[in-house]
DNA sequence: AAATCGGGGTC
DNA sequence: GACCCAGATTT
């Protein structure tokens, strides 16, 4: 595409600049039109309900589409409006919420709705700045909620809104140090008249054709304009830090009572998985010695190691747990003792009514089965380890 | 500026 | 296995 210089009193750069601008914004709007994708928190335009913009731009941070789409429906369903959430209860919004991760959003939801419902009318205020303030809200999601729902020209920067912006204008220093100059590109990009449309679309693009890996070229409205692909820097484009993980190993007390009853316990409200419910575990930074120091939580006991393990990979932390169970529990002393630390015995049917992180799942899961059922998978690894075979691992 | 905070899809 | 997803909050 060839940009017209038709206005001989302004510098060229400016004025192509805005004209660039301009055609790229309605390139990427026009093939927002024909290849923007259906989604159940989505109409063209801007949205009317901006409780649903909402709660569905809080379940998408850090989590891809396929994950939440159920999780939407169920919230939606649960607390159809902003008074439905403020006036539930936290535990309640949080068994809505489990399996999905980073539970500190399910709080800061509830705590948003409550304070929106106190102070505000129950509505949503419609500025950026004003959103801002909001429980859980930062400047992704204000610039969101904003676009979205009121049609304000706020444009978002995430994930997809970095890796487009910075190949397009050949940006390769690390994001970290790029996103202001990314974040005024993308405002100048932004449509004027189609708010909502553009932040769908350039989200859209981002997802669907300019991907981490592989992106489809060829159907690309920038495709004519993109610096990273005339330069080859596709692959190297956006320059991303990675960050480094901790190992960690621990041990998981499975403890029943003579009723088959199960001891679990709440964690506590601020930290790893905070709120969520448990069986006792303790983990410590290292390897297999490292399990000496942990002699929680009776220390009299008999445990017994019931030789399987269960891996879980979280942000920065590689975590195995082995799982270890007493018999019948029934000496009053260690009954007392246990009992002091917090928690209660539920009946395995009484689970679904307690938060169970996806970590605990697979616990739950572990000690469920017979030790044989994961052969096929042990069968697989074989090769691998002595430790494979000595344990069964839940991944 | 760096660390913390989940879980799962994809390559 | 590495990457990274519609990021916010704390340190």
């Amino acid at each position: 595409m060839t940009i017209p210089s038709n206005n001989a009193f302004l510098p060229d750069d400016v004025l192509s600049g805005k004209e660039k601008r301009l055609f790229l914004s309605s390139a990427l709007l026009s093939w927002y039109n024909q290849n923007g994708r259906d989604l159940p928190w989505r109409v063209r335009g801007a949205h009317p309900n901006p409780y649903v913009v909402w709660i569905s731009e809080i379940m998408l941070q850090q989590t891809t589409v396929k994950t939440v789409i159920p999780y939407f429906y169920r919230f939606l369903e649960r607390f159809p409006d902003i008074s439905a959430l403020a006036n539930a209860d936290i535990d309640d919004v949080l068994l809505l919420w489990q399996g999905l991760g980073y539970y500190t959003r399910a709080r800061k939801l509830h705590e948003c709705a409550q304070f929106l419902n106190q102070n505000n009318g129950g509505k949503f205020p419609e500025t950026y700045s004003e959103l801002l303030k909001l429980p859980g809200i930062g400047p992704y999601t204000a610039a969101s909620i904003s676009s979205l729902a009121f049609d304000k020209r706020e444009a978002v920067v995430d994930g997809n809104v970095i890796r487009v912006i910075s190949r397009l204008y050949g940006i390769a220093e690390s994001t970290a140090v790029s996103l202001p100059e990314i974040k005024t590109k993308a405002q100048d990009l932004m449509s004027e008249t189609r708010a909502a449309d553009y932040t769908s679309a350039i989200m859209d693009l981002g997802a669907t054709v300019c991907t981490p890996k592989n992106p489809d070229c060829s159907v690309c409205p920038f495709e004519g304009e993109c610096e990273a692909l005339a330069r080859n820097l596709i692959d190297e484009i956006p320059k991303i830090e990675k960050l480094q993980k901790i190992n960690k190993i621990g041990k998981l007390f499975w403890i029943e009572n003579e009723s088959g009853d199960v001891f679990i316990r709440k964690r506590e409200e601020a930290g790893l998985l905070h709120g969520l419910t448990e069986f006792p575990w303790e983990a410590v930074e290292g390897n297999d010695e490292m399990l000496n120091k942990i002699s929680f939580p009776i220390p009299n006991a008999d445990w017994v190691d019931t030789g399987k393990n269960v891996r879980h990979v979280f942000t920065h932390i590689n975590l195995t747990l082995k799982i270890f169970k007493t018999k019948v529990l029934e000496n009053e002393a260690d009954l007392k003792n246990l009992m002091k630390t917090g928690g209660q015995f539920v009946s395995k049917d009484n689970f679904k009514d307690y938060p169970f992180s996806t970590l605990m799942k697979k616990v739950v899961k572990a000690v469920e089965s017979d030790g044989n059922s994961d052969s096929k998978k042990r069968n697989s690894k074989k090769a691998k380890s002595v430790e494979s075979k000595t344990f069964c691992d839940f991944e």
